[in-house]
DNA sequence: TACTGTGAAGTAGTTCACAGCT
DNA sequence: AGCTGTGAACTACTTCACAGTA
């Protein structure tokens, strides 16, 4: 049996529906068309369901797609049927925001360690949580069972500080810092700077 | 005269290049080539010489580029080289994180003004911004000549929001709400989303 | 020698268009 | 009648490989 590897790609746009589709239950609408959730995010309806075709057949001819079907589906394609743990490293302002932002917990990622190096921070409580010192990252992390880390610390460090996250076991990471970080093959990185999305659209300004 | 344009997913490695090439300049390296420099960023040589080409010729055979001047024509060619003002809409935690991020004003972006609809907030200050009401918006922006948006209200009234900014001439919005934006085609929009950056890496993991 | 810039080749991604089902 | 799922066609993007040049 061959087990296709499905583009990372179209992996990248099931979270994009998957918003749209939690939109959607929200709204109390139950079933909807490849056409109007195209509509509703900006793709191509021929697009939507070769992307979904590549994991199985989730609608019916005629009628479309059952919008609760449809999230439970693709919930679990991306393996969000349990609670992630996260680590935050970093509690600048934005480290702040983040520990503070309800958003993770209402999508089932639950931020379960924050870190910093800062002597004055440290033993300090943001939202819940107690910031507790960066040299016990290699401790804390594994015993927690974390995979994935937040990483919003200044750019200067960030490359040392994701090596030592993924010496501790970290798996994937979402870099806030401004700077492209090495590492291995096997680890994710996913970047959010602000800085390169506006250079992006300056382009096509005047 | 034909003016090829080029693609959008070009445009999009260029920031990132610049970002390189400034790590660089300020380590004082003053000359590169398209395998070091694509080392660094993770992506192929070849790739960086082709989305450069599109561009002009900026490198020598047998030494590579000058770091100093690729920086300048990058930055020519994103429309760098002057100052460009944004307007900041929603001043929960992240707003307030993002005005005092100082790596906007590093890069040549100046938060000029920055809103709310909450009347608590209004008239208070943060980091030296005022926050007005955002039913100004629509005065306010034109007449400060303001191009670009950073959106950081509730997901809720994000749409509506947008449809308000582009009214008042933004022309292009760095979208931090959980919800596609769904403006005319003329307005450039580019979406930062923890969640959806998360529950991409999340497919990965087991 | 060491590199760029670039046609050509190769690969990946998107859209078309329609059979088939409800 | 209305929609999906999908081969086939098409388009876009990336890499190769090498002539050209400092």
């Amino acid at each position: 049996m061959i087990t296709r590897t499905v583009p990372d790609i179209v992996v990248g746009r099931l979270p994009r529906y998957l918003q749209a589709l939690e939109h959607m239950y929200r709204e109390g609408i139950k079933t909807t068309s490849s056409q109007e959730l195209g509509e509703a995010i900006g793709i191509s309806a021929a697009q939507i369901r070769k992307d979904l075709s590549q994991f199985g057949e989730f609608g019916k001819q005629g009628t479309g797609y059952s919008v609760a079907f449809l999230v439970e589906q693709l919930q679990s394609i991306l393996k969000l049927t349990r609670i992630w743990d996260l680590a935050l490293v970093g509690m600048g302002d934005l480290g702040n925001a983040l520990a503070r932002y309800q958003g993770f917990a209402e999508h089932g990622f639950r931020i379960t360690a924050a870190f910093d190096n800062d002597p004055e921070k440290i033993g300090k409580e943001v939202a819940g949580l107690i910031i507790q010192d960066s040299r016990e990252m290699k401790r804390i992390i594994p015993s927690l069972g974390i995979k994935i880390a937040m990483l919003t610390v200044p750019a200067s460090v960030a490359q040392m500080v994701a090596e030592e996250l993924v010496d501790a076991g970290i798996r994937a990471i979402l870099n806030y810092a401004p700077i492209s970080l090495n590492l291995p093959d096997d680890i994710h990185v996913e970047n959010i700077d602000p800085i390169i999305k506006l250079q992006h659209m300056t382009y096509y300004l005047d």
